[in-house]
Parts: structure tokens; C-alpha cells; sequence
RNA sequence: GCGGAUGUGGCGGAAUUGGUAGACGCGCUAUCUUGAGGGGGUAGUAACUUAGGUUGUGGGGGUUCAAGUCCCCCCAUCCGCACCA
């Protein structure tokens, strides 16, 4: 085989990729047979154009699935589409067409575009969650958590746009006001559908122990999330009953400060506060001005806590004292009872909300650890002994923890109790680009799942969005049906889109299935995921959701795995540097190729220019890639000038997977230089003629030092991908390695031999990040079999023996000199040597050696004073 | 506000188990090469320095023979906070 003398990544990549989809290199097919990798990136919103950050994503699981793959695992790596969502209705708007169109649209480019990168994706496998052949068993699921009890309707606060008279999502709420209308927004409670995975909140906690290869910050996220905790359910009786109110209940994990009670505080929407307010004005005005802020819990944490009092009282389940009862902002109905009790002096919150309203402030507890804490000043958070709580002073924080909740239990006004921060998922949305919710609403008020014959419940696709309002809500006749005879209404809500990324991972080892949800033979070959790799903006949410959706397909007897994610990977941002120029004020986003930068003699950036103006520009800093900043790259536009391997290179050089990336155009350069570098050494190698074989046992040297290192990088590639996830430095050894190949370029027969064995397992090892270039080479190389088909190289023991180490001499921990010694020298030796080394000499004249602290293989330190 | 992370040369990063801080790459400096390419090769590149060394991993303390790595306090930046996906 000839080589061309210039590396043309264009001609390359289009053979390479021909080849793979004509040998349908990448479909996968069930083989029990044989070890399965099943390896997933999370799938991409089909929102116009691929992004750096799908290019990252991707180009990660792609080389865990080739890196696998060559491992000799039966390896599924499939592609679908999250297609459901806001954007969609937002262009449909803006551009007057249809959602569905819009979607479809982006995915045939972004397809394209992904099959442009060579990512080894097994397309026959494709999904895409906005087709009925996916939605109807999602809704079919539904319908049978609905018949086992594990959903239910309850109102709910959304955030609604008086103006335009729709529902908005938090992130349409700018500034409290409504993004396309511009007026205030207000809270509405309007019904939903739950799905109760608070029933599942202690398998979701536990289960995260046997995840050992997920991130030890995400498992902490998520425990925090669900926010397990022990306390007590305080009853406090009310003074006098509130229409059919007669007590209250709290909960609390401080039951030790009961007595430290000076108040109860009841959310805006508590029923008693609605009740009080139907009378007193006042009230119903304070509860009126709370309806404008918003849902978040960030904002009910930073808003200015305001209450008022409700002119009613409680009594103490202890002392019998009477407490007042307050209605506050910060308390959320959806979350515990709606009611709090305060303790102001041993609660910042409280404490600060006493302090506003001139309320009593009791201390209840004292601290050893923080004896000058000035209750005058601020709460004192610490647990301690009781204090001011008669019978009970005296008492460290358990003992009096139980004895109050044992005497509350005797008088029947509180128990033990476990508390969830976790609610209950919401799933309507009141949009039309979603799954609808197979739900029949009857006349009566009652509602009965849509029965399995009729689903798939349509989403109608030929819709023209010429308003904001949802089509199947303002279309009157969509809704109308008829069961047994009499007139329902089908529900015109959708799934929240979290609905469908939730059981794609299981869809995906049976996509072509009409006749079930899954095939749990198929499912449970593939199951579960062993490789998930997403961003760490979905630790959270999605993986909490999918987790849970694992869990329901579980009990449903669809899959026999507790865990949908085996190992998980979490991917940074990718970010690039931001330039402004300001105009009257305004910041004017400059796109980077727009701006020069000036740099002093030794590369340190000095100011930045506008190309085309030559004025000074401002640095934004370096930001993630964003619309709004003008900062984004387009993957296209650098695949076209430098081609696809060139790309995933510096993609996985730059940075290890978890860390941000910083997009740099120098970067990229080196990465294809270093191709270029690997293209030039291969066709240099083979013009140089072919070798006698490898002869192990007499080489020189030289050559043994060159074995060495390709051994060597074996050994660390393999653990770099194979358990290390650091692309980034496996890429760093095979340039190293190939650093030292440059420097063996006789034409020996044995020099031959030794670099041929380099190339070779170079271009191996490199095969998973830049799999054109090595599919050519591989060949260039005289290889006939396929590299797909290739097995990952091993290391051969003898290879990495070394005759001579570098001992380094310390004395007093500082660095005063090395030694070259044999492996196998002896404790005694190597002190000796050091003692008399000339520079430690110098170093412990005039001391007392006090020990001497001998690392083998690597230092020895001498303590002497 | 709460929860989670990150911080190392001019820049991206490396140092995997507490053991030589700065691998690899970018940039820069010098130099060689008619070199058609978003060229190639070689050498140098943390700071200071009286050239012996000294200092140095966001800041301040601590543990240790030895700290980028472990502990405590602080600062800055980023991610999530339940209707963006």
C-alpha cells in the first residue's frame, strides 16, 4: 500500500466511516455468549446544531466503546433523541410552524453531523421520544402505576402569566415577571398528577451504596436531595377550634428545644390560614401579596422572610402555655405539614424572624463547645444540655430527644417520625409538545386511566402555533371521547419531559418492539448500563427520576436490575474565552475570532483589539459557550478545516472528562499537528523498508529503552481508559511515546523492528480517540485484519524490567542529589552511598544524623541537627 | 440561603497510595531548513538569585522525617435547587 504524502483528513474520514456503515461495523446484537458492554451518553435535545458539549459527551462514550470493544465485549453504544420540550413550541411560535416538523428537522442535520465526528453508533438502534411508538408505552406505564396506586392528582402551585394566560417555567420568570409579557407573575394552584416516589425515598437512598463506581459527590447530592431525617410530629391543640381545626402539626429534628417554642408558623396556603382569611382582610391581603414572588426554593430561601401575626394561639403539648400562631412566606405547604414551630433562640431563620417582630426569644440550650455565644446577638445552632426546660434541664440532646417524644407519645400529641425533604413528582405540564397524559377526566370529577386498546393517546403533529396556547387545549373537540356509552374528556396536560429521558436506557435494548414496553430478555442481557456519561448539571434530577423509573420497571417485572447506571461519568462544561465592547452602556458581545490579542515578549496577554476596528475590547472571562456571549464554536466549523479525529483529539487532550474544558484554537492546532506528526513518522517508517522480526533477547540497549517505553504506555493507556477515565493523559503518553520513537531513526534491522512494534501499538492505542487516521495507518502498516476487530495490545512483562534507577537524596526532606543505583541494592547499601554522596555531605556537616527514612525504588531522606 | 465541586508556570493541564512539583501540549525566545504548508528540525522556557542556593501549588494556621495531596479557618469562581434540558 502506497501512503499519500500529505495527511487529507477529508478523504480519510469519508473511507473510514464508508466502510464501517457498509460492514454494519457498529450494530449490536444480543449474544449471551459473550461479556456485554453496554455503554450510554445521555441524548441530546434536537435543538438545531450540535454543540461543543455534544461533541465532548459523545466522543467520550465513543472511546469507552472502542476502548471496550477491543476488549472483546459484545459492545451496545446506541443514539437517540430527547425530542420532546419548550424550545420546540418557543420556534414553533417564533417561526410559525409546527413542533414537529422543527424537531424532525434538527434531528436529520444533527444526525449528520454526528455521523460526521465517526462516533461508532449503532443507528438501527435510533429512537426518538416524540414518536408514538415510544409514548405509548411510557403512557401505558402510566396507566399501570395509576392502577396500583402510585399516582394521584392534587393541586399544585405553578407559576402563571396573567397576560397571556398560560402556565411559564421558572426559567420564562425573569425578574418575576413574565419573559414574553413583561408583567407580573403570579402564583396559581391549579391541579396536577404525582407520581409518588417519596414511596421509594429509602430504596433511592440505600441503593446509592451499592453504587461504588458513581461519583462520591453525586451520591452526596442526592442524599442531600431526598434529605432523609429523624425527628418528631409535635401536635400543638388549638386555643379554640378554626372552623373543623382543632391542633396542628409540626415536625421537627430538634425536639430537644420544644421548649424553646415562642411561636408556630403556618404556610400562606395552610387551610387554616385560607379559613382565617375568608374573615379578616387583612390577612387575605398579606396571603394576596405572597401569590407574586416565586416558586423556587432559591428565592424562598434569599426573599426577606415577612409574617404576620394570625391572631390565634396554640398550646405548648408540654407546658401548657399558649404560643401565638403566625402565617410566614418562608414556610412551604408542599413540604412536612405546612406548619413550623420556631425556636428562635436555637434557629438563625427563627431567630432573625423574632428579632424583626419583636417576638420572645428563650434560651433552652447550653453549649460546652460555645459557652460565649450571646443569645442577645445570634442562635446558638449547636446541640448542648437543656436549660429553661424544667424537668427536662440537665439532659444531653438524646436522652431529652426521647424522653419528650415518649411523653408527648402519653398524651397522644407526637411519636418518633421520619421526615423526606423529597416530594412527590409532579408530571402534568399544560403545554402541547409532550406525551398526553392517558387519562380520562369523567363527569362526575372523577378520573379512569385511557384503557391499553386505545393508546397510543395521539399527540395531533399537524398544528399551527400561531398562539401561545397549547393546540389540544385550544382545539375544544380534542378532548371529547366516550367510554361504555357515556362522554369523558381525555386529559390535555403532557408529561414532563423528565417522563421520557427516564426509561430511554431500557428502550434502547428493544426500540423495535410493537407488541410491549420491553422484551425483559432483551433488557436484561443489556441491563444495566455499565458506562453512563452526561453532564453534572443532571446529578440530580434526571438521574434521581431515571433511577426511580428503574425501579418501577423493576416492580413491574420489565427488568431484574435494582440500578438502571451501573458506573457513571460526569462531563464539565466546555467554555471559551468572552470578549465586550460597550455601547451607551450596553455590553455588545464580540465573538472571539472577532478580537486580536496583544501579547508581550514572553506570551502573556496584554490587551485585546477588534480586528476590524482596532479599538480595545473587555475580556468577559472564560465562560461556558453560550448564545448570550457570543463565545460559542461551532463543532462544524472545525471539523470541516481540520477534520473529525482532529477534534476528538483535542476534545480528550485538554482536559480529564470531569474538569471544564477550555476551547482554544492554538489546541486544536497542536492536535492536528500531532496527527500530521504520526501521519509523516508511519509513511517515513514503511519508506524505510520492511525489518527482520522483533529478535527480543539480543537487543541493544537503545532498542531495550524503546520496548521499554512502548510497554510502558501500554500499561498506562490501558489503566488511563480502562479504570482511570483520564483520556487525557493516555493521549500524553502515546506523544511521549512517539517523542521517542522520533529519536530511534536509523535504519538498523533491529531499530526497524522496535519502532515497528511502536507504530503498531501506538496506532492500537490510539484508535479509540482518532479512529480514521488509525483505520488508514493500520493498513499503511501492511495489517490485512480490520482494527475494529483488533485486540487491545498487552504488555510483556520482560520489556519493562530496567537495569538502573534514579534514587533521589534528601536531607532534611529537601532534594541535595541523585544517585543511579541497581534495582536490587540493599537498605545498607544505598544509605552508604548517600551518607557519602559529596553535596549530603555539605548538607549534614556540623549535624547529628537522627534517622534516616529509605523509600525503596525512590528516595531516601537523612534527618540530621 | 442551602447542597456539591474547583483553584498548580504566560496558558490548558500532569503528579494514581503522603515521597524528585510542573509530564504532555499551547504560547514565547534563539537557531537551522526554498519549506507551497494553517511548514519541519534542534535547544531553551516557574520566580528570585550574591549562581552557593532560596522561594513556590488561591490566602492563613496545623500534623509529619516529608504536604499540591491529610486536618482546621478564610477567600474567589462554577454547578444544582424540583416547569430549560
Amino acid at each position: 500500500m502506497t501512503l499519500d504524502k500529505n495527511y487529507d483528513p477529508a478523504s480519510i474520514e469519508r473511507e473510514a466511516q464508508q466502510f464501517w456503515t457498509d460492514n454494519k461495523t457498529f450494530e449490536a446484537i444480543e449474544d449471551p455468549s459473550k461479556e456485554k458492554f453496554y455503554c450510554l451518553a445521555m441524548f441530546p435535545y434536537p435543538s438545531g446544531k450540535l454543540h461543543m458539549g455534544h461533541v465532548r459527551n459523545y466522543t467520550i462514550t465513543d472511546v469507552i466503546a472502542r476502548f471496550q470493544r477491543m476488549q472483546g465485549k459484545n459492545v451496545l453504544h446506541p443514539m437517540g433523541w430527547d425530542a420532546f420540550g419548550l424550545p420546540a413550541e418557543n420556534a414553533a411560535v417564533e417561526n410559525n410552524t409546527a413542533p414537529s416538523k422543527w424537531t424532525h428537522d434538527n434531528i436529520s442535520y444533527m444526525k449528520s453531523q454526528l455521523q460526521s465526528l465517526g462516533f461508532g453508533i449503532d443507528w438501527s438502534r435510533e429512537l426518538a421520544t416524540c414518536e408514538p411508538t415510544y409514548y405509548k408505552w411510557e403512557q401505558w406505564f402510566f396507566t399501570k402505576l395509576f392502577e396500583k396506586g402510585l399516582v394521584y392528582k392534587k393541586t399544585s402551585a405553578v407559576n402563571w402569566d396573567p397576560v397571556d394566560e398560560t402556565v411559564l417555567a421558572n426559567e420564562q420568570v425573569i425578574d418575576g415577571k413574565g419573559w414574553r409579557s413583561g408583567v407580573q407573575v403570579e402564583i396559581k394552584e391549579i391541579d396536577q398528577w404525582f407520581i409518588r416516589i417519596t414511596d421509594y425515598a429509602d430504596q433511592l437512598i440505600d441503593d446509592l451504596d451499592g453504587l461504588d463506581q458513581w461519583p462520591e459527590q453525586v451520591k452526596t447530592m442526592q442524599r442531600n436531595w431526598i434529605g432523609k431525617s429523624q425527628g418528631v410530629n409535635v401536635v400543638f391543640d388549638l386555643s379554640e377550634s378554626i372552623s373543623e381545626y382543632s391542633h396542628l402539626n409540626v415536625f421537627t429534628t430538634r425536639p430537644d428545644t420544644l421548649m424553646g417554642v415562642t411561636y408556630l408558623t403556618l404556610a400562606t396556603q395552610h387551610p387554616i390560614t385560607l379559613k382565617l382569611a375568608e374573615k379578616n382582610s387583612s390577612i387575605a391581603k398579606f396571603i394576596d401579596q405572597c401569590q407574586s414572588q416565586k416558586t423556587s426554593e432559591a428565592d424562598m430561601a434569599t426573599m426577606e422572610k415577612l409574617g404576620m401575626d394570625l391572631g390565634i394561639t396554640a398550646v405548648h403539648p408540654l407546658s401548657g402555655e399558649t404560643v401565638p400562631v403566625w402565617v410566614g412566606n418562608y414556610v412551604l405547604m408542599d413540604y412536612g405539614s405546612g406548619a413550623v414551630m420556631a425556636v428562635p433562640g436555637h434557629d438563625q431563620r427563627d431567630y432573625e424572624f423574632a428579632k424583626k417582630y419583636v417576638l420572645p426569644i428563650t434560651q433552652v440550650v447550653l453549649s460546652a463547645e460555645h459557652k460565649d455565644t450571646n443569645i442577645e446577638t445570634e442562635a446558638l445552632t449547636e446541640k448542648g444540655t437543656l436549660t429553661n426546660s424544667g424537668k427536662y434541664n440537665g439532659l444531653d440532646f438524646n436522652t431529652a430527644a426521647e424522653k419528650i417524644a415518649s411523653d408527648l407519645e402519653s398524651t397522644q400529641h407526637g411519636s418518633m417520625a421520619t421526615n423526606y425533604r423529597l416530594r412527590d413528582w409532579g408530571v402534568s405540564r399544560q403545554r402541547y409538545w409532550g406525551a398526553p397524559i392517558p387519562i380520562y377526566n369523567l363527569a362526575n370529577g372523577g378520573e379512569i386511566a385511557v384503557p391499553a386498546d386505545r393508546l397510543p393517546v395521539l399527540l395531533p403533529t399537524d398544528v399551527s402555533m400561531n398562539s401561545i396556547q397549547s393546540p389540544i387545549k385550544a382545539d375544544k373537540s380534542w378532548c371529547k371521547a366516550e367510554l361504555n356509552g357515556e362522554p369523558v374528556e381525555q386529559e390535555t396536560d403532557t408529561f414532563d419531559t423528565f417522563m421520557e429521558s427516564s426509561w430511554y436506557h431500557a428502550r434502547f435494548t428493544c426500540p423495535d418492539l410493537d407488541s410491549a414496553m420491553l422484551d425483559p430478555v432483551r433488557a436484561n442481557y443489556w441491563l444495566p448500563v455499565d458506562q453512563y456519561v452526561g453532564g453534572i448539571e443532571h446529578a440530580i434530577l434526571h438521574l434521581l427520576y431515571a433511577r426511580f423509573f428503574h425501579k418501577l420497571l423493576r416492580d413491574e417485572g420489565l427488568v431484574n436490575s435494582d440500578e438502571p447506571f451501573k458506573s457513571l461519568l460526569c462531563q464539565g462544561m466546555v467554555l471559551a474565552e468572552s470578549f465586550y465592547k460597550e455601547n451607551d452602556g450596553r455590553k455588545i458581545w464580540l465573538s472571539p475570532d472577532e478580537v486580536t490579542v496583544k501579547r508581550d515578549e514572553k506570551g502573556r496577554a496584554l490587551s485585546a483589539l477588534e480586528t476590524k476596528t482596532g479599538l480595545s475590547v473587555f475580556s468577559g472571562g472564560i465562560t461556558k459557550m453560550s448564545k448570550s456571549k457570543n463565545n460559542g464554536v461551532d463543532p462544524q466549523t472545525t471539523i470541516d478545516r481540520f477534520g473529525a479525529d482532529t477534534v476528538r483529539l483535542f476534545t480528550m487532550f485538554a482536559a480529564p472528562p470531569e474538569q471544564t474544558l477550555e476551547w482554544s484554537d492554538e489546541g486544536v492546532l497542536g492536535a492536528h499537528r500531532f496527527l500530521r506528526k504520526l501521519w509523516k513518522m508511519v509513511q517515513e517508517h514503511v519508506e524505510s523498508g520492511q525489518s527482520e522480526p522483533l529478535d527480543k533477547d539480543n537487543l541493544n540497549p537503545k532498542h531495550k529503552d524503546l520496548r521499554r517505553k512502548t510497554h510502558e504506555t501500554i500499561l498506562k493507556v490501558s489503566d488511563d481508559f480502562g479504570r482511570r477515565n483520564t483520556f487525557n493523559t493516555a493521549i500524553a503518553a502515546v506523544m511521549e511515546l512517539l517523542n521517542e520513537v522520533a529519536k530511534h531513526n536509523d535504519h538498523s534491522e533491529q531499530t526497524k523492528a522496535t519502532r515497528h512494534e511502536a507504530l503498531e501499538n501506538a496506532i492500537l492505542l490510539l484508535s479509540p480517540v482518532a479512529p480514521h487516521i488509525c483505520h488508514k495507518l493500520w493498513k499503511v502498516l501492511g495489517r490485512s485484519e480490520e482494527l475494529t476487530e483488533a485486540i487491545w495490545p498487552q504488555v510483556d512483562d520482560s520489556a519493562l524490567a530496567r537495569s538502573i534507577i534514579t534514587i533521589v537524596l534528601q536531607v532534611n526532606g529537601k532534594v541535595r542529589g541523585k544517585v543511579d543505583v541497581s534495582p536490587d541494592i540493599s537498605k545498607q547499601e544505598l544509605e552508604t552511598i548517600a551518607v557519602n554522596d559529596s553535596n549530603v555531605k555539605r548538607f549534614i556537616a556540623g549535624n547529628v544524623i537522627q534517622k534516616i527514612i529509605v523509600i525503596p525504588g525512590k528516595l531516601i531522606n537523612i534527618v540530621a541537627n
